[in-house]
DNA sequence: GATCCGTGGTA
DNA sequence: TTACCAAGGAT
């Protein structure tokens, strides 16, 4: 869960998940759509996918790996995550390299080289950090030591040098540079894409949703009802015609999404039915609204299943 | 190596 | 508002 999220985001999620699947065993038995479910608005939901692969992993290989190399062929197991869980909970002398250890790094070792080529350099540097027997004798806490130097002192933005334990041999800190690094290669620009999505309730507030595609953005996950995500707006007659059911179609507002690689303006269109009919249901599913807080719906999805009631309840 | 993959907080 | 960033991994 901590894999580009934060402490505080993932801290309600993580009891409410280790309270749902509270052993190894639990969780490999579990259905990956319940899985899905207890992930929703946390992101990155392939996380939960390789998650739930690896529970089943363990389970079958009679328990957990206790070395880097074992836990390196989990499914979502990465180097740093493999290191962290070696370090942390097997005693194994490694260092596992997060985004504040690489900042941690490139500035005391007054590292030039702009992200990512210099991630391999960063690494090894890093890892040379273990040459200090303190730091060698206890691994999970070093480990722990350097992530909290790197979210609390040596910030981002501004770093506390003045209270740093390293600052009189950060080379950073030396050459007046800590402040800059590590530096990062320009990221591209975020393209702008345009969807429509539909919100339909019948006279027993029930709305109509539909699963994505298995693969690819919000694989698996849970949606209203809409166009594809394209490079140019939909005009109201082109919209329609994606409309799941015949009925009178309001459009009930917009909805901006940032996504890590494009930005999506959402028009949500909102309409009552009586009843819906087998046909209407033939490519989603129903869900009782008072449901919908608790189904697998991603933010954006949130996002526009909230317009759309907030549209219907005024009008 | 480059791209894809979410979301919320903060300066 | 914009831009950056967070206990990254898979393809």
């Amino acid at each position: 869960m901590l894999q580009q999220t934060t402490v505080k985001a993932v801290g309600p999620y993580y009891l409410r998940f280790v309270e749902k699947f509270p052993t190894v065993q639990a969780l490999a038995r579990a259905e990956r759509d319940d899985v899905l479910a207890a992930w929703a608005g946390l992101g990155y939901y392939s996380r939960a996918r390789n998650l739930h692969a690896c529970a089943q992993a363990v389970v079958a290989l009679g328990g957990f790996p206790c070395t880097v190399e074992g836990l390196r062929a989990l499914p979502g197991i990465g180097a740093y995550t493999a290191a962290a869980v070696a370090a942390i909970a097997f005693g194994v002398p490694v260092v596992p390299v997060d985004g504040n250890v690489e900042r941690v790094t490139a500035r005391l070792y007054n590292v030039q080289e702009p992200l990512p080529a210099a991630r391999k350099k960063l690494a090894q540097l890093a890892d040379g950090l273990n040459g200090d027997a303190a730091a060698r004798q206890r691994p999970s806490d070093f480990a722990q030591a350097l992530f909290d130097l790197g979210s609390s002192l040596c910030s981002p933005r501004q770093p506390a040098c003045g209270l740093c334990p390293w600052q009189a041999v950060c080379a950073g800190h030396a050459q007046g540079t800590a402040a800059t690094l590590p530096r990062k290669a320009p990221k591209a620009e975020r393209p702008v894409r345009y969807g429509v999505h539909f919100m339909v309730m019948d006279g027993a507030g029930q709305v109509l949703l539909r699963k994505r595609p298995e693969t690819g953005l919000l694989a698996a996950m849970t949606e209203l009802p809409g166009t594809d995500w394209r490079t140019t707006p939909w005009t109201e007659a082109e919209a329609l015609t994606h409309a799941p059911v015949a009925a009178a179609w309001q459009k009930a507002g917009a909805v901006k999404h940032v996504f890590t690689h494009f930005t999506l303006n959402v028009v949500v269109y909102a309409a009552r039915v009586a009843q819906f009919s087998n046909q209407d249901v033939r490519d989603g599913f129903l869900l009782p609204v008072a449901r919908t807080k608790t189904a697998s719906l991603p933010s954006i999805m949130q996002k526009c299943m909230t317009t759309g009631y907030d549209f219907l309840h005024r009008a």
